[in-house]
RNA sequence: GCUCCGGUAGUGUAGUCCGGCCAAUCAUGAGGGACUCUCACUCCCUCGACUUGGGUUCAAAUCCCAACCGGAGCACCA
């Protein structure tokens, strides 16, 4: 119908959706293969999500394909993570980012061989027996190492020396041409590939490994890759593969950088130094609710789609940034309030005996949106509540939320007697918890809060609820073995 | 040191390509108020920015030059 008498206003609509989103509208849209290429040597973080939302959405926006790739060879350095494959893929799905292709780098060892070998029969590549620190010095100068100029046939040779051991770790690697004055002396005749003789954790034998210049580019390649979005830190990196490309004849994929992020609460963060600190006990795994994962964040209850408008929204912008999770709160807010059933926690409880009242039965809706929809929680004569409420002074009048008033009869010990039930405007409101309720902990950022809470929270497992006056918790674990215990993880106030 | 990149409110972002409609957008945050049996949610109001200095022009956040500040790369890591 709108198709029909206004076409451009559509148009108009899909700018104005791109701009909505943050994400700017790509060239050459007609098709779009893009990947996102983790080294899984650790779980995904916040900053991969950024690599995994911002790639996939842009291949849905524009109908084109969604590559996982995982590289993965360097089997030393950055040695990858067993496990780490699975749970990028559970992260990938958990975003609605399931991709639609999977691939391995290191399964793809013949494939980089081959070129290797066709760009030393080129002439684009040979074998340097140079030391580091030499090469470095030649570098710098502008100057060639002296293979450089060997003929292939001899290159060719010395490859299948570093191929078949006859060379041992750091005594020979594969240099791509590329310009040895150029101006910037990064770019200057880099590493393809280096040998280790280490098992990759896959059980893979090859002992020499293609370096990520390489690797990437010939991947990239080989996939179609038409868009890459990733950190400027691979600035450089990307004109080091433009060599590559136009030794092949190839056209370089259309290319997109993002600066650093760094998250005011988690500070700056790397998989490296959180796998030394979690060895260390530091803390008590990858999905501690203290760190910046995707494991953890979603053990705290945020919802995918909070993250993922949090991230797009940061856009893609070469300078680097730091962002305070405040945002992914407030999405994460908005999507979870409307929802979240409503219970009773008090941290640290303090018992308040209450005389004068007889045993009742407290109402309180599951959700202020429906008062029809309740908690029943009986009380006898003795609830708790928080010692952060404890700001009243004797003879106060105190409203126990969807129970009744009391008036404040001792503070030390804390005693109160039955005042009325109906609401007495401006009287202040706190919340409680019937002494007899479950264990609950809470495991926050900043530590444990130990206190008690309602019945009905162990009917939440899994579930978001809001603990009233105290913030968004999701309920871990639920024992039930003699007294009810709950462990709930922390999402945010 | 060499090479590259970036600098819009506290934070993130739009606008910069193709100067004027930008006394600069949106979100978050902060302050205030309304609503509410939560310090949540919702609603209203307020606060707050074009790094600096030159130049071009009738007109500059937008173009040019310089400076300053920040970042990245210069690994047999990704």
């Amino acid at each position: 119908m709108l198709e029909e008498i206004a076409p451009e206003l559509l148009c108009h609509e899909r700018q104005q959706q791109g701009k909505k989103t943050h994400l700017p509208e790509l060239p050459h849209s007609e098709r779009v293969i893009m990947r996102f290429a983790p080294n899984p040597n650790g779980p995904a973080t916040l900053g991969s999500a950024r690599g995994i939302v911002v790639n996939s959405e842009y291949a849905r926006r524009y109908d084109g394909t969604f590559i996982l790739r995982f590289d993965d060879t360097d089997p030393q350095t950055k040695r990858p993570m067993l496990e780490a494959y699975a749970w990028y893929l559970e992260d990938c799905e958990w975003l609605g980012a399931t991709p639609n292709v999977v691939v391995n780098a290191s399964d793809q060892m013949e494939l980089y061989y081959h070129y290797a070998e066709k760009l030393i029969v080129m002439g684009a590549a040979y074998v340097c027996t140079c030391s580091q620190q030499h090469f470095k010095t030649l570098k710098e100068a502008g100057l060639a190492c002296p293979d450089r100029d060997n003929a292939p046939k001899l290159s060719m040779t010395r490859w299948k020396q570093m191929l078949d051991g006859h060379f041992s770790e750091k005594e020979a690697v594969l240099r791509i041409k590329t310009d040895i004055t150029h101006k910037n002396p990064a770019l200057r005749d880099w590493i393809g590939f280096r040998i280790v003789d280490l098992t990759h954790p896959r059980g893979l034998k090859f002992r020499v490994w293609p370096l990520l210049d390489f690797e990437s580019a010939i991947e990239d390649h080989a996939l179609g890759v038409t868009h890459i979005i990733r950190g400027k830190d691979l600035h450089d990196s990307e004109k080091r593969q433009k060599f590559l490309y136009d030794h092949l004849g190839w056209d370089y994929p259309f290319t997109l950088h993002w600066g650093r992020i760094s998250v005011h609460e988690f500070g700056k963060f790397s998989t490296s130094a959180l796998k030394k600190q979690i060895s260390e006990g530091l803390y008590t795994g990858w999905d501690d609710p203290r760190l910046p994962t995707l494991r953890a964040l979603r053990r705290r209850g945020f919802t995918p789609e909070a993250i993922k408008r949090f991230i797009v929204k940061l856009g893609v912008n070469e300078s680097d940034i730091s962002v305070s999770l405040e945002n992914l709160y407030a999405e994460n807010r908005k999507i979870v309030d409307p929802v979240a059933h409503r219970y009773f926690f008090v941290d640290h409880p303090v018992l308040m005996h209450i005389t004068g009242s007889s045993p009742t039965v407290a109402h309180a809706p599951m959700h202020p949106s429906n008062p029809n929809v309740y908690r029943e929680i009986p009380v006898e004569a003795d609830v708790c509540i928080s010692p952060k409420d404890k700001t009243f002074s004797i003879g106060d009048l105190v409203r126990l939320k969807d129970l009744y008033n009391v008036r404040i009869v001792s503070k030390e010990p804390l005693e109160a007697e039955y005042a009325s039930q109906e609401i007495v405007k401006g009287t202040k409101i706190i919340h409680w918890a019937p002494p007899d309720g479950p264990l609950v902990q809470v495991l926050t950022p900043s530590g444990i809060d130990l206190g008690v809470g309602e019945a009905g929270i162990e009917n939440e497992l899994d579930n978001v609820v809001q603990f009233e006056r105290y913030g968004f918790v999701r309920v871990d674990k639920v024992e039930r073995e003699g007294l009810t215990k709950i462990t709930c993880y922390f999402t945010h106030r």
